[in-house]
DNA sequence: GTTGAGCGTT
């Protein structure tokens, strides 16, 4: 008897996903005042899927502080380049990797 | 061409 589903779906989904927006997120502290975004986007996108790359800076100034957040689509990715990212140099400067603490005052809905 | 430990957002 042929087995319907016996056959291996193209799709794999055997990576993890991260629950909406509330994981999967990376501190990335101690960049140098010269990086931007894509340049922080790109240094991480080979690691994993990036749906969101942020860096913290005065709205009003203009000025960045220094540390960004990096979300990732999967959390294994996520990991995976905190890991690889961590104390890395980019623009000439060694960086720090954390994970992303949860956002205070949001609700935390699984 | 602007400072240096850090967990943030119009």
């Amino acid at each position: 008897m042929s087995s319907l589903f016996g056959r291996k779906s193209a799709g794999n989904f055997s990576r993890l996903f991260c629950s909406r927006r509330f994981s999967c997120q990376l501190f990335v502290s101690r960049l140098s005042f010269y990086t931007t975004e894509e340049e922080l986007k790109k240094a991480f996108s080979p690691f994993g899927k990036i749906t969101e790359a942020r860096l913290v800076q005065d709205y009003t100034s203009k000025h960045h502080k220094g540390f960004g957040f990096v979300t990732f689509e999967s959390e294994s990715d996520a990991q995976k380049a905190l890991q690889a990212m961590n104390n890395r140099m980019i623009r000439g400067r060694l960086i720090f990797v954390e994970v992303a603490k949860p956002v205070t005052g949001e609700k935390r809905t699984l």
